[in-house]
DNA sequence: ACCTTATTGATAATTATTATCTATAAACAT
DNA sequence: ATGTTTATAGATAATAATTATCAATAAGGT
């Protein structure tokens, strides 16, 4: 695991300092969000998220789950990877990086491959005279496991 | 324009061909749906496609659209390229390649990138032992006539 | 011209996300 | 502690793309 429970932890509080300072309010559900989403390894949906804070908050709204994401993207803090069927986010890396979807257990990895990605987004604003300011590259296919 | 006028008539009369042969009926509003999307230029989406068919078959129906679009991409003629908002529509290259993406004026643009592409998804699978079926590339930016 | 059956078109259903609005509670001051 | 202000939560309705349903129609073969 490359991010460990201790850097998790520190951003995790980092997080909340920076709400704070731009006077947002630490509501519990919030805090809750906040940690789950930052501590988690996978890449939840907004409804995963949700059935996993009822059980601690069970007046939670769905409604409430979507907007702390928003305000989490807003700040930068949360990627969302928009999928067919829904949206997924990723608390812990939250900038443009590729993803490989298993299509059989349907897990979302990350996929570090940051040359190659400078190196295609270079090549798409040099050939194309694009200026890219995001991407969302996704890989289907079977993951070691389920091959 | 890579791709020119005789190439997408004779692709569109193929298409043809091939539908019969799979004894797909052949009714006016497919072969109309079929002639645009492979003459198009652009990327449309189903709702684009369905107001530009409505013009000359003010009967169609969105639903019709939708199941012609699915037989083209079950026969592996149309890649979908699935948005937030909704899905885009390539009927000349049904196979997975990136896509520019305006955030201004909203055009797609094919991105002719085979070899970084074939590179990136040889990385992915070496890498993370991952068996690459598809994918979908995606960078948002501003386009030369936008900047 | 007729028959069979795939396809069309109208419409309802589905589902993720967003919008709306009132009650509540977080943060701050007293 | 208590009160005040106002952002936020939660309930619910609205939105919108896509999919499902099903009777009427018409394509392709006989």
């Amino acid at each position: 695991m490359r991010i460990n429970k201790v850097d998790r932890q520190a951003r995790f509080e980092q997080l909340l300092v920076k709400l704070r300072e731009r006077d947002y309010r630490l509501t519990p559900q919030r805090v809750e969000l906040i940690r789950l989403i930052v501590t988690s390894d996978s890449h939840p949906s907004a409804s995963q998220l949700y059935d996993q804070i009822k059980t601690q908050f069970p007046t939670m709204s769905l409604a409430t789950v979507y907007k702390t994401l928003d305000l989490l993207k807003e700040l930068n803090e949360v990627l969302e990877i928009d999928l067919r069927d829904d949206s997924h986010y990723d608390g812990n890396k939250p900038y443009p990086h590729p993803h490989l979807i298993c299509t059989k257990c349907q897990k979302i990895m990350d996929g570090e491959l940051d040359t190659a990605v400078r190196n295609i987004v270079q090549a798409v604003e040099q050939n194309f005279g694009f200026r890219i300011a995001k991407h969302q590259l996704d890989f289907y296919g079977l993951c070691p496991d389920c091959q």
